[in-house]
Formats: structure tokens, sequence, C-alpha cells
RNA sequence: GGUCCCGUGGUGAAGUCUGGAGUUCACGCCGGCCUGUCAAGCCGGAGGUCGCGGGUUCAAGUCCCGUCGGGACCGCCA
């Protein structure tokens, strides 16, 4: 039906004849026997010189048969990478004709309301932005998949109907026709089987798995998205870093042309006390830091006994910031948890601040020096238990200074060592899991499970891009013991872990191999390589953030008849 | 569950604070003219439940209350 792309043409073609299908973009009619027609398809635009009387309107679906030709002199469109051509004499064959969209088939649409956007998406996708993000995306799968099998992964398909299970995110049901009142859940990641798999000896497992989780919607988060997934049995941390970085400098290589250098990688303490935040976006400075042993003997009642005291410069801020956006700066960080907010503004005779006078002159200096502050910045220090030092100065950090996530360079980091348990749950008074309560406890720290569990690193890892997690992983726990004692710490009692974990744990008895394993969100990956700071953009059909699909209109009241056969009674709307 | 922003011909915006006739701009659409344009140009035209409901007022796109839809974020996402 066609000889050539319409994106692909070029001088080299001059002469030829050639057909090319593809949808009216711009036209421009000089009368009965003169029209331009710019026709498009995924590759580009082509103009075509009509010189017969058809009525040939927007996005009308065409076959042209022409014969390439040199543009005459002085009609070059640079802009155009087909722009030294155009196909001449041409024949136009109306494939069908179409109504006028509700918005233009180009880059005028970015600015259209997303609504009326994913109502016509078949539209919207028709456009070069996102044909360039379904491509790279692509792409993307293709190097992931190709460096996965490389390194000798075997792709194991993992059920979509599975058991609910108690932990987690929150799941969506599927009931069970045949036994009514029973139901499936959608796999919010395949964790269980792919841990199965390593019993199975299948020792490299991956999937490019659809996960499902019936939690609020975000800029980087849909109920269903696209998982890496991958485990590995007999290796440790590095093993698995070092497979998954491959897959994902090759995924950047393709959509980006260049290959990044070696993963660096942080601690997750030492991401905490410089970044305030487990997924440190390392892309801009702001850095924290310690102002702790300054204030050892302080008479300042706001730092006296504090946890940690920590700042952050804002380089020239003294003038950028005025009263008032400091008092909201305040305000932000009491809203964080933090007790108060301290600002001082350098001057050349020492800090403008109302709590200079709180200060004495050592103090005062050594802050300057600590801070490396000069004449003309601002100072932001915050004093409180260790966790919420941090955790409110690297919010302030990124509300001060995070680029937008698509905007270069990236930064990936490894972020290890996580702590095995993460706070204390309000009921039972017992630490919660960081990860998952299947994780590895760091060998250093065994003796420090019962004794002192929140100090406890773990064999966990996360992967970060320019302040995105795009996965995370751990080595899992195979033995009993080691098991038994996470659960203990967790307040899991032994029946209680039979319950709701035997049908996971127990098949370990039958020989599970040491392991490990990650897992990767693919489309943030996408997106951020696309250039876009949202992964709908880079998602054919995604949903609204209230969960519906303005396109389907889905969901859909169930039908009657339906919901008789699966056992169902909806209930009026609770008030 | 919460906070904030947005909703005006097909599309994007201005008008809302400070109430006075559906007013304006650009794109698109329809018709006419036009043989080298590429954001083609020129002339003419059509197109509206100002998201929806209620209230205040002589009068509401504009003020108030509620509601629906979209977005950003918090909670949530082991």
């Amino acid at each position: 039906m066609r000889t050539h792309m319409c994106g692909e043409l070029r001088s080299d073609q001059i002469g030829q004849t050639v057909s090319v299908c593809g949808w009216v973009g711009r036209r421009r009619e000089h009368g009965e026997h003169l029209a331009f027609v710019d026709l498009r398809d995924h590759s580009g635009i082509i103009q075509c010189v009509v010189n017969d009387d058809v009525d040939v309107r927007s996005e009308y679906v065409l076959r042209i048969t022409g014969t390439v030709r040199a543009r005459p002199e002085g009609t070059v469109n640079d802009g155009l990478p087909t722009g030294e051509v155009e196909i001449g004499d041409c024949q136009v064959e109306i494939l069908r004709q179409a109504t006028p969209p509700p918005f233009p088939i180009d880059a005028r649409a970015d600015d259209v309301d997303e609504n009326v956007r994913l109502q016509h998406r078949y539209l919207d996708l028709r456009r070069e932005r996102m044909q360039k993000n379904l491509r790279v995306r692509s792409k993307i799968n293709a190097a992931v998949r190709n460096a996965m099998d490389a390194q000798g992964f075997v792709e194991v398909e993992t059920p979509m109907l599975v058991p609910s299970t108690p932990e987690g995110a929150r799941e969506f049901l599927v009931p069970s026709r045949k036994e009514p009142g029973s139901f499936y859940a959608l796999p919010q990641s395949p964790q269980l089987f792919k841990q199965l798999l390593m019993v199975a000896g299948v020792d490299r497992y991956y999937q490019m798995a659809r996960c499902l989780r019936d939690e609020d919607l975000r800029a980087d988060r849909q109920y269903e998205f696209m998982q890496l997934d991958m485990e590995m049995s007999f290796v440790t941390q590095d093993d698995v870093l070092d497979a998954v970085s491959e897959a994902v400098l090759d995924a950047a290589e393709v959509a980006t042309g260049e290959r990044p250098l070696p993963i660096e990688r942080i601690t997750w303490r030492e991401a905490m006390d410089r970044y305030g935040i487990d997924k440190p976006d390392l892309r801009f400075g702001l850095e924290l830091t310690e102002l702790t042993p300054i204030f050892a003997a302080t008479e300042f009642k706001a730092f006296a006994g504090a946890g940690a005291i920590k700042g952050i410069r804002v380089p020239g801020g003294a003038d950028e910031y005025g009263r008032n956006q400091l008092d909201k700066l305040t305000d932000r960080a009491k809203s964080l948890g933090a007790k108060g907010l301290v600002w001082l503004k350098t001057t050349d005779e020492g800090f403008d601040s109302p709590v200079a006078k709180f200060l004495s002159d050592d103090e005062a200096a050594a802050v300057r020096s600590a801070m490396g502050a000069e004449t003309g910045d601002l100072i932001l220090v915050v004093a409180d238990e260790w966790m919420t030092t941090c955790e409110v100065l690297g919010t302030l950090r990124n509300d001060l200074g995070r680029p937008p996530v698509h905007e270069g360079p990236y930064r990936y980091v490894w972020v290890v060592e996580f702590p095995l348990f993460v706070g204390v749950d309000k009921e039972s008074g017992r630490p919660k899991p960081g990860h998952h309560p299947f994780t590895t406890p760091h060998p250093d720290d065994l003796d420090k499970i019962e004794s002192d569990p929140l100090s406890v690193r773990s064999i966990a890892y996360d992967l970060v891009l320019n302040g995105w997690e795009l996965g995370s992983g751990s080595i899992r726990i195979h033995e009993p013991d080691l098991q038994r004692r996470v659960f203990h710490a967790l307040g899991i009692s032994d029946e209680e872990a039979e319950r709701k974990f035997g049908f996971f744990l127990n098949p370990f008895d039958y020989g599970a191999p040491p392991h490990g394993g990650f897992a990767f969100g693919l489309d943030r990956l996408v997106a951020i390589l696309a250039g876009e700071e949202n992964i709908r953009e880079v998602i054919a059909f995604p949903k609204t953030q209230s969960g519906t699909d303005p396109m389907t209109n889905s969901p859909i009241p169930g039908d009657p008849k339906a919901l008789a056969e699966l056992g169902l009674k909806v209930l009026p709307p609770a008030t």
C-alpha cells in the first residue's frame, strides 16, 4: 500500500515514485489547482503538492502517490526533517474521511485539558509527543528484556488471580463465581510467586509484571503499573544490584543514546544525614550540614538537648526570602512535625535573626564556618529528634531547590542498608517492617534484633533516579530460625506466622536457596527518560486521579444479573 | 479522609477581586477569493446551559452555600 513512511523521505529519493499513507495535518490551499497538504504518520510529516481539486480536510486518511522532487529554490523548510523535498504530481486516494478533531493533533494539544485528551486518547496518541513516548517505552521494554535474557534470567509469568494477602497495599478483589462469597485478589506484586520460583530451582527469574494496587493515584502512581520483577538464587546484594544496573543502564542508553556512568551507592543513614530523605535527588546541592556538636553545651533552649541539629544554606537567600516567606517556611516545618524553624541571615557582622541574641559568639562563628556561609546567605536550622530533623530539612530542601523530575542530568543512586524496622506500631507497640517481613537483617546487626531492633540494618536497597523511587528489593531470609526471630521482633507469634504466611514459608522447608531480588517501576523510568514528569504521559490508556477512564467511562455500575450470578449485593452508599 | 488550584462557543485564554445586555482575543470550523505555501493570506459566516444546583440582589460568568469533574500535594502506597 505504501513504499515509504512520510518522515523518511530525503533528497536521496528525488525522482522516485512513492506512495505514502497518513493523516492530513495542515493544508494550504491556493485555489483549485494548487494545494499543499502536510501528510503525517508516526515517522513525521511530508509536504504533498496537490494540483487536482480534491476536497481534503483535517485528519482525512489518505494514500498519496507521486514523485519525490527537490523543493524549488527558496521554499526549503528548515524546520522539517523532510523539508528539502516534497511529493509532486500527487494522486490522492481518500481512504477515510474524518470529522474535525476536538483538539489539534500537534504540540498545541499539550495545553488542552487532560480530561479532553483522555476522552479522545486515540487522537492524543496520534500526536508526535505521544508516539515518541510509546516508542521510547517499547524500546526500553525490549532493552530490559534483552538485558535480563542475556544475563541468563528466565521470564516466567505468574497468575493475575491470586489469594488476598493480609499485608501491604489495598488490593483489588475479584469475586469467584464458583464459590460465591470468595474472592481472588489482583496481585500488588508477584512477590510470593517469585520466591517460590527460587525454591523451584529457576535460579534467575524475571518478568515484566503488571501490578495492581487500590491506593490513591498520583503523578507517579496508577492503579495498574508495570514492574521489572526479578529474583536470583545464591547471590549477594552486589549480584542483584549489578544485574538490575545492567538492565537500567541499557534502558537509559536506548532511550537517551548515552550510557550513564555506573550507579553510585549511598547508605540509607548517609542519605538521611545529607539529604534528609531516603530517595535523595542528587541533581542539586542544599545539603544538610551537621551542627549538633556546636550546641553540645548551648544555653539556647530550643537547641539544648536536641537529638540532632542540622542546617541547610541557601546561597544568596537572605534578600530572596522576606519575612512573609520565612513565616511560611516555618509553618511548613511545623506541619512536617518540627517544633520550629530557626532562620539566620548572614550579614557582615554576624547573623540577622530573631534568635541571634541567644547564640554565643563562639556558636555563631562555628555555625558560620560549618555551613561555609557567606554574607547574604540564608541558613535554616532545625533541632529535634534525629529523624525529624532530617526529614523536615529534607522536605524543605526539595521545596527550595528541586527541579522538575524530568530535567537532566540523570542522577541514579542505590540507597542501601535500609533499616530492618521503621517506626513502632501504635497499637501493638512493636516495630513495623521497613521493607517486608522476609528481609534479611544485616549480618553485623543480628545480635541487636531482640535488644535494639530499631537500630538493625537490613540487606534492603532502593534505586532512586532524580528523587523518584524507581524500585526496591532485598536479600530474603531463607533460614527458619532467623525468620522466627524477625517475626517475634515484629510481634508475630509462631501461630500467627503459620496462619498468615504458612502457605508461603512452609515450601521453604523443602529446600529454599539463599535468594534475593528487586522490582522497579517501568512507568517511572520511562517517564523520566522520555522527559515527562507524569507517568500518565507514557501510559497509553491511563486513569485519572480519581481512578476513572473518561474514554471508556469505567468503572461502570455492575449489571444486576452479573451481580446475582456472583452472589453479590450492592449496599447503598454509607452516609 | 484532608489542603490547595482550575472549570467561559470545538480548543486555549481574558473578563470574576470591584455585580450592570454572552463582551473580547487567538486557534479551529463553514462559505468565497487565491498557482509556491509551510502558524499561508484576504473577505464573510456560524458556533454558548459561563460545569451543575440553590441562595443574595432590581440585576450574577462575577458575591455566598452546596455539588460534580480535572489537576498538585498530605494521609495512604508492608
